[in-house]
RNA sequence: GGCGCGUUCGUCUAUCGGCUAGGACACGGCCCUCUCAAGGCUGAAAGACGGGUUCGAUUCCCGUACGCGCUACCA
């Protein structure tokens, strides 16, 4: 039998890491065993949903790579969806609750009282089988002693969550439930009703919950909590769905760093553990920086070139080329593609318009300084090849010559190239630069307090 | 309150009865160095507690503590 999994979200305005963590366990699992993932929107509470709402969460999962087989082809419930078992939206399936309500009360498992509709509940302990948890024997809790009947249909008509999720499983053909553990106790309904419609339940698979890193649970407002700011800030989505994996998961021979075609074949439910797990961002900022190194050079290029525009920053003046290699003497710095714009925003400014601090003044660009700068620049104006390498030799010349230490001529020369003290290799940040920009922004300093001597 | 789940370095984790308890992130030191990083070397750092079972428990069982979840006409 081939695997069905899905992941079932309930549109609240964003996607919550726990979430998407659990989207991917699901991805994961029918991507390395070849089976069918389906996303199927939990839109029932029709108070707060919103295609705005669904739209965050497809455009989430959409970031992370994570693609569906079957599910919405937009956030409109009435839209276009790919897959034969739909509605993929809850709101559109009332007919199938309904039927599948009818059938309850045929065979006189559910009833009405005060309006509502009622599940006759077993009034036994229910054992929960699940391949990460083990056996579970949910015994009855005090208020299921005095009553265990639950609510299929509110009196304001709506069916529950238990049921709505019951019947869509069912109808769908879903054949693994991987959702997080907060859902554990709840799954003796859920055994309850399958059984009750004559068939047999799912396999379960609870994985553990994500947490706060002082251990509370997370919440909305909770640092590293929505997916929509990791793209905002700019993490590499393949750190983020590495960094996820590992939450909850580990691979069998401890490799951490992983794409996501490792991942797919290297996951599976077997080697999920039980506790929560920390969030912990330095470790996705380290898993970050790996792959953002790693990443191929015309995808990081296209990356930066986004986030500098988000930010922004128009490069459309500067030819493919040098924008390319402007942002790849970034690339070894680990920045967050939101910081793109501040590290390396100087490569395309006029000259002119490089501003420099006046702390940076202060420290870089005094007297002494401006007065090294002009010995270089001269030495820059000359025949010396404007690459990397030759740069850095002519700059230590000078150095030499003036008896200074390099650092006394790299970071005047930084701060008046860059406007600050902080960036690239300043050797490969002039070559790229070229000779033009470099002697006009060193100009500047040199002119100023010593105009006579060019 | 009831029911359930969990508990190895600060954090994520490995260990499926033999452990001098391994790795990663973070942290400290040294080296390298044009800034910031990175990199190299190196260091410190863990089995919640108490009982069992066993020749032997981090690993199995029980209890306690703590954390988390569920306990809705929320999802």
């Amino acid at each position: 039998m081939s695997i069905r999994v899905r992941f079932a979200p309930s549109p609240t305005g964003y996607l919550h890491i726990g979430g998407a963590r659990t989207a991917l366990f699901n991805w994961l699992f029918a991507r390395h065993h070849g089976g069918t993932f389906v996303l199927r929107i939990e839109d029932t509470d029709s108070a707060r949903n919103s295609q705005a709402a669904i739209d965050v969460i497809l455009r989430g999962l959409r970031w992370l790579g994570l693609d569906w087989d079957e599910g919405p082809g937009t956030p409109d419930p009435d839209g276009p969806s790919v897959g034969d078992r739909g509605p993929y939206f809850q709101s559109r399936r009332g007919e199938w609750y309904r039927r599948r309500l009818a059938e309850l009360r045929d065979r006189g498992m559910a009833y009405d009282r005060d309006g509502a509709v009622y599940f006759r509940m077993t009034h036994e302990a229910v054992t929960i089988p699940d391949l990460i948890v083990g056996e579970v024997r949910r015994e009855l809790t005090d208020r299921e002693q005095a009553d265990p009947d639950w609510v299929l249909v509110r009196s304001d008509g709506q069916p529950v969550f238990h049921l709505v999720n019951v019947v869509d499983d069912l109808e769908m053909g879903i054949t693994h439930v991987i959702r997080g553990e907060d859902h554990l106790s709840n799954t003796a309904k859920h055994i309850a009703l399958f059984r009750a419609f004559g068939v047999e339940p799912p396999r379960y698979a609870h994985i553990p919950l994500i947490l706060n890193p002082d251990g509370s649970k997370m919440s909305k407002r909770d640092k590293g909590a929505v997916v929509t700011n990791y793209i905002e800030d700019g993490y590499a989505p393949e750190a983020v769905v590495n960094y996820l994996s590992l939450l909850g998961w580990s691979p069998a021979d401890g490799k951490e760093l992983l794409g996501v075609s490792e991942l797919v074949s290297r996951f599976d439910l077997d080697r999920v553990n039980r506790s929560p797990a920390r969030f912990d961002d330095k470790k996705l900022a380290a898993l970050h920086f790996e792959h953002t190194r790693r990443m191929d050079e015309g995808r990081f290029v296209g990356m930066g070139r986004e986030y500098l525009g988000r930010a922004g920053l128009d490069v459309s003046g500067h030819d493919e080329g040098y924008v390319a290699a402007a942002l790849l003497t970034a690339r070894e710095k680990g920045l967050l593609f939101k910081d793109l714009a501040g590290f390396a925003g100087f490569y395309f400014k006029p000259d002119e318009a490089v501003q420099v601090a006046v702390e940076v003044e202060a420290k870089a660009l005094g007297e002494e300084a401006r007065r090294n700068l002009g010995a270089l620049m001269r030495a820059y104006g000359g025949g010396v090849d404007f690459v990397a390498g030759s740069l850095e030799a002519e700059l230590k010349r000078v150095a030499g010559e003036l008896g200074v230490k390099s650092g006394a001529l790299t970071q005047p020369a930084r701060a008046a190239c860059t406007g600050s003290l902080v960036g690239p290799s300043l050797y490969h940040l002039m070559e790229v630069l070229g000779r033009e920009r470099v002697l006009g922004r060193l100009s500047r300093w040199v002119a100023q307090g010593q105009g006579g001597e060019q």
